[in-house]
RNA sequence: GCCCCCAUCGUCUAUCGGUUAGGACGAGGGAUUCUCAUUCCCUAAAGCGGGGUUCGACUCCCCGUGGGGGCGCCA
């Protein structure tokens, strides 16, 4: 039975590196039917928040990785935040002095290498150390393959307060939890020999690793820090992404199904999932490729999907606080589903569709300037106006609109071209919409006449 | 400084010794369209360098170079 495991420690927002390695951690649970544990790394006092807590565990819901075992979720290893195992580190640690494994040494505990020791001054850090000479530690990384390093210093395990390390707790924590896969970043590749050494001193059975590739920053060098422009999960929820888009594109950034496909279901990733699938180089991260893809799935939103997403992001933005109020129900939601096909992701929905809900919209000047300039778009305005006020116009269809322009552009030897950039101009006050009739038949003729003669007489 | 990992278009990647080196994002051009988008078509764009191995290397090996990571009483 596989059982891997996430340990995020909340000591800052939740970023594309961490949500990545969750989501590989969570895939591979995934596919092979195994357990996903969801452990807080919380060893930290100082730098520990709840807040920073609260956004991981909020970041990992909209994202879909539900976990099987962790806070909330229960599970037989717990409890599954460090902070509250103190005695079950203690326990273990005994068992490391009994076995002559570890030793104190100015206040704290040291692990305690095999081998013939001698000291020697490191130039590079300025200070005599201890240096122990022992056999290569032998990593078998299912990404890396075979990786050999040499551990050669014993190293603190508690600190002079009391505290176990991070290194320490992580194996504890993985032999307690009964781990088989620790799948995290290549940033740990170098710490893994400390960690199979422990394993050894411990007895017990050496999980299987692998180290993904980082996610390097978009531009500039280095490994992309919370810091980074677009680095933060919390960024795109609040921005209306649509959270599916973005474990596709993580989902792809260091792992390749095999071909040529991007655009995949969760169902079919799981399904396609697999840890040899995992490139070994870095990666960089690309906001264009990752707008293109919430763009395509915005696109393939089923309507009723589409408007409870658009409405939740309205209603977080206090779109319509300061305006003359919410707007009605039925109203917004044709406004919201004529502008679906056209817009690139949700959170351009509030401007796009600003002037369907204020008559104070704003006409642009560079866009009146280019259409007033040619042909007699006052004329044309004066024209329009007074067909569609005829009752006759059935006002209910995108067709029977369209039909009665194209019929009095015939009827002037025009094209409905010529109607169309000056009505939507009056109308909306820019060149940039949904189709114009569409809009005519959301808006209603009255409010279309209305904004027609306010324009015509300015 | 020492140690570890990596190396194909600008970016993400396919290729598991023999291909016109393919796809996607981005860029440029065009078509469709009532604007703007979408969609569709076209174009430019890559095997880091040097040695080997081999009939034949992007692919395997070595050395450089470059990039990344680690070397805390942080995680």
């Amino acid at each position: 039975m596989i059982r891997v495991r996430f340990a995020p420690s909340p000591t800052g927002f939740f970023h594309i590196g961490s949500a990545r390695t969750a989501l590989f951690n969570w895939l591979y649970a995934r596919h092979t039917g195994g357990t996903f544990v969801l452990r807080i790394e919380d060893t930290d006092r100082e730098r520990n928040s709840e807040a920073f807590l609260n956004v991981i565990y909020d970041s990992l819901k909209w994202l879909g990785l539900n976990w099987d075992e962790g806070p909330g979720a229960g599970g037989d290893h717990g409890p599954y935040r460090q902070s509250e195992r103190d005695p079950i580190y203690r326990d273990y640690i005994q068992k490391l002095l009994d076995a002559g494994r570890a030793y104190e040494k100015d206040g704290a505990i040291w692990f305690k290498l095999i081998g013939e020791r001698h000291e020697i001054f490191d130039a590079h850090r300025k200070k005599t150390v201890v240096k122990v000479k022992t056999a290569p530690t032998e990593i078998n990384d299912l990404i890396r393959g075979r990786v050999e390093r040499v551990e050669d210093e014993d190293f603190v395990i508690v600190r002079s307060d009391g505290s176990p390390v991070f290194h320490l707790v992580n194996v504890i924590d993985d032999i307690a939890m009964k781990i088989t896969h620790v799948i995290r970043g290549e940033d740990h590749l170098s710490n893994t020999s400390k960690h199979v050494e422990l394993f050894k001193a411990f007895g017990a059975p050496v999980p299987h690793f692998a180290h993904i590739p980082l996610i390097l920053k978009q531009n500039g060098p280095g490994k992309m820090s919370k810091r980074d422009q677009g680095a933060l999960v919390e960024e795109y929820q609040r921005r209306g992404y649509i959270p599916h888009a973005l474990v596709n594109f993580l989902s792809l950034l260091g792992w390749n199904p095999g071909g040529d496909r991007e655009i995949m279901s969760v169902a079919e990733i799981i399904r396609l999932f697999d840890l040899p699938g995992v490139n070994q180089s870095n990666a960089r991260f690309d906001e264009k490729k990752l707008a293109h893809m919430n763009m395509a799935y915005v696109l393939a939103l089923a309507p009723d999907d589409f408007v409870t997403r658009a409405k939740a992001f309205f209603a977080k933005q206090n779109t319509f606080s300061q305006s003359a109020g919410a707007p009605d129900e039925a109203y917004l939601r044709d406004v919201l589903l004529l502008s679906q096909p056209k817009i690139k992701g949700i959170e351009d929905l509030p401007a796009y569709t600003a002037y369907f809900f204020t008559e104070d919209y704003a006409i642009d000047a560079k866009v009146r300037e280019k259409t007033m300039s040619k042909g007699a778009p006052k004329t044309r305005l004066r024209e329009l106006a007074d067909v569609l006020k005829q009752p006759s116009v059935d006002f209910s269809t995108d067709l029977a609109i369209e039909e009665a322009i194209k019929k009095l552009a015939a009827a002037k030897g025009l094209g409905f071209g010529d109607y169309q950039a000056v009505a939507r101009l009056a109308v909306s006050g820019t060149n940039i919409g949904p189709n114009l009739t569409g809009m005519f038949r959301v808006m209603g003729r009255d409010r279309v006449l209305a904004r027609m003669e306010r324009f015509l007489a300015a």
